[in-house]
DNA sequence: CCGTTGCCCTGCCAGC
DNA sequence: TGCTGGCAGGGCAACG
């Protein structure tokens, strides 16, 4: 569910409510949440939250002594900050305790979420790329990392080890605003192409935080709330719909077993 | 190396 | 109303 937007509001809220807080213990109910690859959760007992960020598509929970816990939500998880006595609710997976007896819990209904717990350089050891609104990211390394790519460029857009927080909703919503088919391969963009990808990737991304996300199944912030962007989809979820800008029909298309919407007038 | 496919899981909804 | 098949925003391993 979560793409940047959704996990950047998540990450907000969260270093607004745990930041400084001291773990006493942790509690998995789901051992499969756990990522194979995670240190021991054991370490995090005693350790302080020095502040919550995202890294591509993970919240990273900052840990005193250089420890990260990277939480994927993936489909359907949640981070929901409690207060003492919270309820064990439906599809709860794990649950750290504060010294202050309040809580932070994990819950995910389809068991995809998963959480490592590292020590040192977390972007590193998460293999993610790089971000689309890191501002040294310029239209030229785009056009760079796309070179000799046949992969269509929607597709390409997906693989977290080139640019890392665009997902299945975003992809579709950028390259309308960038008048890009989905099905072009992505090395063949042209360098005005991949500067206004890249201009519209970060309108949307930044439109979209603006909104707090987009709430369609799942997805709620650190607080429960729902974010509003799903109102401003230009072609996402529209097939059959008019376009906005020349009001001919949305399409629906599979594209690595996803679905991508576009417009074939305004998209060439 | 590159690109594609199946699979991990559960919930929801349309259609019968 | 009750069942079933298809679908969901992600990512990984396995395969050709």
């Amino acid at each position: 569910m979560p793409e940047l937007p959704e996990v950047e509001t998540i990450a907000r809220g969260l270093h607004a409510r745990v930041r400084g807080k001291r773990i006493a213990t942790i509690g998995i109910s789901w051992q499969r949440t756990v990522d194979a690859r995670s240190l021991p959760l054991s370490a995090l007992a005693g350790k302080q939250i020095n502040g919550v960020t995202r890294i591509g598509k993970f919240v990273a929970i900052e840990l005193s002594g250089g420890f990260t816990l990277a939480v994927h939500l993936r489909m359907t998880g949640r981070l929901l900050v409690g207060s003492p006595n919270v309820q064990v609710h439906a599809h709860e997976r794990a649950r750290i305790t504060f010294r202050d007896a309040s809580v932070l819990t994990f819950s995910d209904a389809r068991k995809f979420g998963r959480m490592r717990l590292l020590r040192g350089d977390a972007a590193a050891q998460l293999a993610v790329g790089r971000d689309p609104l890191d501002p040294q990211l310029t239209s030229n390394d785009l056009k760079e990392m796309m070179a000799g790519r046949r992969t269509p460029v929607k597709v390409w857009l997906l693989d977290q080890r080139r640019l890392s927080g665009i997902g299945n909703i975003y992809a579709s919503e950028a390259l309308f605003f960038a008048g890009i088919r989905p099905r072009r391969a992505a090395g063949r963009l042209t360098s005005a192409e991949c500067a206004g990808l890249l201009k519209s990737l970060r309108l949307v991304l930044r439109r979209a935080i603006r909104s707090g996300g987009s709430s369609l199944n799942d997805y709620v912030d650190s607080e429960g709330k729902e974010g509003s962007f799903q109102k401003q989809f230009s072609v996402y979820g529209r097939s059959g719909l008019h376009c906005l800008q020349c009001r001919g029909p949305v399409r629906r298309i599979v594209l690595a077993q996803r679905s991508t919407f576009y417009c074939s007038t305004c998209q060439r």
